[in-house]
DNA sequence: CTCCTTGTTGACTCATTAGTCAATAGATGA
DNA sequence: TCATCTATTGACTAATGAGTCAACAAGGAG
């Protein structure tokens, strides 16, 4: 399908993706210029409605490639994640996706708002690309990792799960805001991050109220 | 300002407030014209430019009045609760704004996205508009009806507040998207909520692990 | 009835943009 | 060298949309 843009050399290949990539990821589907984006990656406007056909293809193009891109960083590192611990390996991963949200901070943000807020049209499309990434770490897997029998009866794993996942998520989102905003380095948020989140797996696992209650 | 559009009878002044509000929840400040606008209100363009100047103010005006509907309704509703324990509380208050959320459901899709994803050159607009909206329920506030007395020395008061609203708003959204999907009646996601929301308190209370650990 | 004010119209301008296509440049092979 | 094919260009089209403005309508006030 994208065959005449594939075959183009590595060079220029990267920078019509990183134009578009910026350009996508400022200003949206619909206030981006094909014309702005020409012009920016020095190619011409017949070329580019060569490669892709039209806009929207372009744009899909753009946020599966940056889907992928999340993705197979993600997935790297956390291959190398042994600890089998439930709540520290959770804790592990939600820093390792952090980490990877802010080195690809663009492509985060354009995949987030594409699958959030499809263009018109394109619903369907986005539905199907995030399905791609749904099972790119299971929350079933997680759940195999909770030991059930440490747990009380009323805590239903799936619950537990959910709950952690939340929070931490919550967390260091917080975290990549502030990292955005003002200059601190990323060690530093990752070590508060690693506080902060410490505190809520305590109060998920011991509860906030006294034991007598 | 905007003295020429609210001395219009009321009758009018809601026939154009609603267009406005289902074309730019559909659309997006973009995607939304104002011929079409105008066409299907039945005015003309050049009075609905008498009225707001331009679109950016229109714009601004009904996400304004969408935010204050939402915010006087909830406030309304929640002024009549008298529950002082600090749980059943929270999980009263979730359960009054799911129901507004339903209600208004255009309305709230689009405040939240318009904060969200603030068209070009609204950000400081946007972040004012917030503004108005933070204090209308404090976490200060629930904050002081949470018995300090009660809690385990880990449990900060703040990241009780904070992880119980986190989840319950949660499991309200998946609800609200459930109904808004299939055709559940409002009075039986409440009760499917209710229940969810008393399990996660349940796991917020007491945690998930066994005491003897 | 006439003058004035205020509300309202919609055809028009001007800028922008997605997408096209005839023409050109460059490469390949005979 | 010439012919053929592919890659690339950018001026052009057609549509759309925000914002304007001269003109018209309505409703008093005198």
């Amino acid at each position: 399908m994208y065959a005449n843009f594939e075959k183009l050399p590595e060079e220029k290949k990267q920078a019509i993706l990183s134009v578009c990539i910026e350009e996508f990821s400022d200003t949206g589907f619909e206030k981006t210029s094909t014309d702005r984006i020409t012009s920016r990656a020095g190619i011409s406007k017949g070329i580019l409605f060569h490669y892709f056909k039209n806009k929207k293809n372009l744009f899909l193009y753009i946020v599966d490639y940056c889907r992928q891109q999340i993705g197979d960083q993600i997935m790297k590192e956390i291959k190398e994640v042994r600890t089998e611990d439930f709540f520290e390996r959770v804790k592990e991963v939600i820093l390792i996706k952090q980490r990877v949200q802010i080195e690809y901070y663009r492509e985060t943000q354009l995949v987030t708002y594409a699958v959030l807020h499809p263009p018109a049209g394109m619903e369907e499309e986005m539905k199907h690309l995030l399905q791609k990434n749904v099972d790119y770490y299971s929350e079933e897997y997680l759940n195999k990792l909770l030991d059930k029998d440490l747990l009380q009866e009323h805590a239903s794993p799936e619950k537990v799960v959910n709950l952690t996942m939340m929070a931490l998520e919550q967390i260091t989102n917080k975290y990549v805001q502030e990292y955005q905003a003002n200059t601190i380095s990323l060690a530093e948020i990752q070590q508060k991050a690693s506080l902060e989140i410490d505190e809520y797996l305590k109060l998920i696992k011991y509860g906030c109220m006294q034991s007598d209650t």
